[in-house]
DNA sequence: ACTCTATTTTTGGTATACAAAAAGTCCGGA
DNA sequence: TCCGGACTTTTTGTATACCAAAAATAGAGT
């Protein structure tokens, strides 16, 4: 197993424990329906309880398992409702960022690293590297909401990419080139300051996205 | 000092700690900016401070206090810049909840305890139980989101609700009577299956609302 | 008054213990 | 064989005691 908290262990123990439980769940590692007790992640961790306490704590508010009184935490069992609630929350959230994005960037604030990291996407597509394309193209979504400059907001999406990230690993996406078209677009219209254009783009870019999403993740669960 | 784990303490400690720190918080006891020192709680609650840490954890992502690396908890200073990046996101979540609370009503689902708690509104605005107002004028605004189907929405909104509480309790808000016309005009769409109309409704009755709290914050934040 | 140092507090973490609730196991009877 | 209840084991939730290291505070010297 190569998890164990190694090296430097100046940092904080949750965060870690956090990580490494996270990165298990979404890598499929812990299949869904686990139970996660304490002492065997305390134990395979080389940490006590009580980070890992706190690590699960944070897993939970974060929708990646469940916790019931006395009995412990269970990664969570996705279901289509779950993804078409993800989808319209993110509908509500992510396309009010676009747009407050857009009149921000009109008003005078910087950019960001949206046009950056377009590029960097375009680079990663040419060379293959599909693992880099989906954590850019996610980089690319959060860093909207981070132009939106609401606080708030950036706290409340910040669950929502987790899940996504989750269930991408579970449900294959649809073509990362036409993706990025909608991403190029999108960036145009954010960096032009036209918020109602941008607006209109982010919705029906995240609305694409639901049908492939759903499809693949119908097949996962239904083999 | 009320504040003791009285009778049956069978019950989730650290919940009982949340809630007791959270009453205190709303209710001004402890004031913005003081720090919630772990062995404090503990021996003002008689717990442990295992549940202290949980629920200081818990109210921290619910925004009543923020923490920094070994210094521990602070409650929260609230800005107007907060108010208003609140405002936006319940203006988000909240009109796309009575969008589908509509939309689920036209579609056959039942409509839950709208009228009910609009005729209790009524009663306690008669009868001058303005404590009662407020709680019932929240419950109204949370029954339309539990209407809305989403559980993801449920959550989101949670927190936000939380801190509507924190900050009615700091600034005070514009008359009671107005706002329960507003809620009796958009309970009617909603259970009539108006979508359009209860999105609109919902989003000028939430708009409406920010002026008078942003107002109000000024005055206490600079006397 | 102001800065630098020494002392005390406080956090984040470990280890251990224990009651009570779940979960798991076993056994006898239909 | 299958079922239901009694018994045993696990696991959580919490308490207590303790520690290193960082932060806050007090103190001393200029």
């Amino acid at each position: 197993m190569p998890e164990t908290l190694t090296g430097r262990d100046d940092e904080a123990r949750a965060e870690q424990v956090y990580q490494l439980v996270l990165e298990g769940i979404v890598a499929g590692r812990y299949e869904q329906g686990v139970r996660l007790r304490e002492r065997e992640l305390s134990e395979l961790y080389n940490v006590s309880r009580i980070p890992v306490r706190e690590a699960i704590q944070r897993l939970e508010q974060d929708g990646f398992v469940e916790t019931f009184p006395r009995r412990g935490a269970v990664v969570r069992q996705l279901t289509l409702a779950d993804v078409n609630e993800l989808f319209d929350v993110r509908l509500c959230l992510e396309t009010f960022a676009a747009r407050m994005a857009a009149v921000r960037v009109a008003a005078g604030e910087p950019g960001g690293r949206l046009q950056e990291l377009l590029d960097d996407t375009r680079q990663a597509i040419d060379d293959g590297r599909t693992d880099d394309v989906v954590r850019l193209s996610a980089a690319f979504h959060a860093e909207i909401v981070r132009l939106s400059g609401n606080r708030l907001l950036i706290e409340s999406v910040k669950p929502l990419f987790g899940r996504m990230r989750w269930i991408f690993g579970l449900a294959h996406n649809r073509s990362n080139e036409l993706q990025r078209d909608e991403h190029m677009e999108l960036c145009n219209a954010i960096l032009g300051g036209k918020a109602d254009l941008a607006y209109t783009l982010a919705y029906s870019h995240i609305e694409l996205g639901r049908e492939p999403v759903l499809k693949g993740l119908a097949e996962t669960l239904e083999p």
